[in-house]
DNA sequence: TGGATTCGCGTTTTT
DNA sequence: CGCGAATCCA
């Protein structure tokens, strides 16, 4: 594999820089130089890893102890990935360098499955299916079960497969007592007639690529494959490691038996991938896995100031779970952090609004600013804000390009073009554009290909040579085999962007957006257009569809100057003069249902969470939380966040809105500022009709406010209990009486 | 079969 | 509130 990259002259100097070692501290020169054996970086936020990591991998090269394509450096995000790439490459002077093996676990694995699909009963031409495919194969699989598929949403069953093979399980790795009795207990089942579905399918889920390598190469039968990737990778190096899952360990591990020279960097501190399988104790077993693993430390900070810092370290010492390490910084005190609490989000929109423009004013960059919030809605409200501001912002992990259904309609021609067996691609676009094939036919094409074991597309075949179905049905049918047979024929002498125009067009599915009067439609047959010209950049159009399997990345930024809006989870790895933390309420920011279905554990990896949010600044944090919030379209009465509390005073400028914080008689702001210490509880009388009388109670994070459109008859639910609210609503004050209507 | 309309429910976080 | 899915009607 080979890969060039733009050299730009101007940068050399500094990137050389990068492959100073006299310029590391003696820490970080431990752990580049630290080359024989197993060494285990633990590095605090923001203390140079990728710096190390990338200086590790230019040493190796440049003292000859490794060439390329003797090192395998794993990266957790492709965006990491290619900043490693570009660095290297210009600390290695421009040059087009060959046998590169670094990327994402994901993509590594796929490159590896592919050398060797056989072995697990796949074709190399396999299709990797995205999460939205797991989901609908599961709705079928769950249908053919006679399992309710409300009562077991289907997403929930590909969750738990997609867990099992985090964990590097296949189904008779699954141990009776991790089945429940979710899905009648079929869970096992289903596992099993998933995977068998994947073969027919000849498909992977992502999940897949990592499982079915692991088989292979811990399979006896199969030591010649991993010999020879143990005679190939001398040097494992991998980033993030606190965000490993079981596979990706296990994964690792086989492949560092042979040299043992892996070299891995991770902050247990900013483990925040938990949900998806990532384990700490990756970290912990590492030491015992890897005999005479040598261990560095980096905790000298070299990106924020001291408030920031202290302050972030004061809320990580909440968690008990800690391998700990103590932060510093030589970089001065700097700015102190900011906490306010605004009426509501509109409220808070403004008041970053206006931070964001007087920093602007006093010279600061946009591209220095980033606004990181928790989930993707709370978005919308800086959007609307910044347009209006006329500022310019980008959005990182928004709706993604590739998830819009245009782009995944065209996508489903390409797969079955490349693919014939992928039928969720199949029975996407079968009637799309509309050709009169209903439901009913489609359930006739899925019981046939069912009694046969065949893909729905043989089974198009099969019986259009039939007089089953009607005459019409069959030769519309007809028709669009011989269209996709077209296509296949021509996929050899066109390049894809070609072939793409050509299936848009032939198939009818521009046109339906032309005739479609809505007023996304243009802007539909626009991304079907930068579809096509972004095809032009891959070699063959099975690398296309790969890439967008597996990089899923948002369109390229544009020049000039952007705010970043963002959650914090993309904020990984990435630093800005300032960063503003929005949200800080109990039940959104830590997250309810991380606490609700993880409890303490789920409180912990909310809070490192934090912690990441607050180290991603380099000169000053803005923490904002709001007393009222629209959620679903009605509004929630919100307490600040715990974290509120856990930032140490001497490190805060509080500020605070009590004019528009006071509220009559219930819900109110404690009028002393922030309370004891920051915290606010809104009281609420409630009048208990079993009781018969008033109670005093406090407004919890969660209770849901619906009010109607002259702000009264609302309805709040506690834990199911219902109660009727009247609103008098004066300018900023509220009055509030409420009483039980039901219990 | 397809279009129109109502219904019901959701929002963590992503490779 | 807003979207996709189920449901209804031509």
């Amino acid at each position: 594999m080979t890969f060039t990259i733009d050299y730009d002259p101007r940068e050399e100097e500094q990137n050389r820089q990068n492959a100073i070692y006299d310029d590391l501290n003696p820490a970080q020169q431990e752990a580049v130089l630290a080359t024989d054996g197993p060494v285990l970086v633990l590095a605090g936020a923001g203390t140079g890893k990728t710096r190390v990591l990338t200086t590790r991998l230019a040493h190796l090269l440049q003292s000859n102890q490794a060439f390329p394509g003797q090192i395998l450096a794993v990266t957790f995000t492709n965006k990491a990935a290619q900043e490693m790439k570009q660095r290297i490459s210009n600390i290695m002077g421009g040059i087009a360098v060959e046998g590169w093996w670094l990327g994402t676990f994901h993509s590594l694995a796929a490159r590896m499955l592919r050398a060797h699909a056989g072995l697990v009963g796949l074709d190399s031409n396999f299709t990797i299916l995205d999460a939205d495919d797991q989901v609908r194969l599961c709705k079928q699989l769950l249908e053919e079960n006679g399992i309710d598929p409300k009562k077991n949403p289907p997403k929930a069953v590909a969750d738990m497969i997609s867990s099992w093979k985090d964990k590097g399980k296949i189904p008779s790795d699954v141990q009776t007592n991790e089945v429940g009795d979710f899905a009648n207990g079929k869970m096992l089942l289903l596992y099993m007639q998933y995977q068998q579905r994947m073969k027919v399918l000849n498909a992977c889920d992502f999940g897949d690529l990592l499982l079915h390598i692991i088989t292979i190469l811990k399979n006896p039968k199969n030591s010649n494959v991993l010999e020879d990737y143990h005679r190939r990778f001398k040097y494992i190096l991998v980033d993030e490691y606190q965000d490993t899952n079981v596979a990706q360990y296990l994964w690792l591990r086989l492949l560092a038996k042979g040299s043992n020279n892996i070299c891995c960097v991770g902050d247990d501190d900013q483990s925040i991938y938990g949900w998806r399988g990532a384990e700490v104790d990756n970290i912990l077993r590492f030491e015992k896995d890897f005999v005479g693993a040598k261990t560095v430390r980096l905790e000298q900070n070299y990106r924020s100031t001291g408030h920031i810092l202290a302050a972030a370290n004061s809320v990580i010492d909440n968690n008990s779970d800690r391998l700990g390490k103590q932060l510093f910084t030589d970089a001065g005190d700097g700015e102190k952090l900011t906490v306010r609490g605004l009426w509501d989000g509109a409220a808070e929109a403004r008041w970053v609004g206006e931070e964001i423009e007087t920093l602007q004013n006093k010279g600061s960059s946009l591209n220095q600013m980033a606004v990181l919030v928790r989930t993707g809605f709370q978005m919308r409200e800086f959007e609307e804000r910044f347009i209006q501001l006329g500022l310019s912002y980008r959005v990182i992990g928004g709706p993604r390009f590739y998830e819009r259904k245009e782009i995944r309609d065209a996508l489903a021609y390409l797969r079955v073009v490349a693919q014939e067996n992928d039928d969720l691609a199949f029975e996407r676009i079968i009637n799309t554009p509309k050709r009169g094939l209903g439901d009913s036919t489609v359930k006739t094409l899925y019981q046939h290909a069912r009694a046969k074991g065949i893909s729905l597309y043989a089974a198009v075949k099969d019986l259009t040579q039939t007089e089953e179905l009607r005459p019409k049905v069959r030769a519309t049918l007809m028709k669009l085999i011989d269209s996709f047979e077209h296509w296949r024929s021509l996929v050899d002498t066109l390049d894809q962007g070609e072939l793409a125009t050509i299936i848009l067009d032939e198939s009818g599915y521009n046109d339906m957006w032309k005739a479609d009067k809505a007023p996304d439609a243009p802007g539909r047959l626009e991304n079907l257009k930068e579809l096509v010209s972004a095809m032009a950049d891959f070699d063959s159009l099975q690398q296309f569809l790969e890439h967008i399997a597996l990089v899923l990345e948002n369109q390229n930024n544009s020049e000039g100057e952007f705010i970043t809006l963002m959650t914090l989870h993309a904020a990984k790895g990435l630093e800005y003069d300032t960063v503003f933390l929005p949200g800080w309420e109990d039940g959104l920011f830590p997250s309810q249902r991380s606490m609700d279905e993880s409890g303490v554990k789920g409180l912990e990896e909310e809070r490192r969470l934090a912690y990441v949010g607050i180290t991603r600044a380099r000169k000053k944090s803005f923490i904002s939380f709001v007393a009222n919030r629209r959620m679903y379209g009605s509004w929630v009465n919100a307490i600040p966040s715990r974290f509120v509390d856990e930032l140490p005073e001497e490190h805060i400028e509080a500020q605070s809105e009590m004019g528009m914080m006071q509220a009559g008689r219930s819900a109110h702001w404690d009028s002393s500022g922030f309370g004891q210490k920051y915290q606010v509880k809104p009281k609420v009388k409630t009048y208990d009709s079993r009781e018969q009388s008033t109670v005093d109670g406090e407004f919890s994070s969660g209770m849901r406010v619906f009010h109607d459109k002259f702000g009264n008859g609302t309805i709040v639910h506690i834990d199911g209990s219902k109660l009727d609210i009247n609103f008098d609503q004066v300018g900023q004050k509220r009055v509030m009486d409420s009483f039980v209507q039901k219990a």
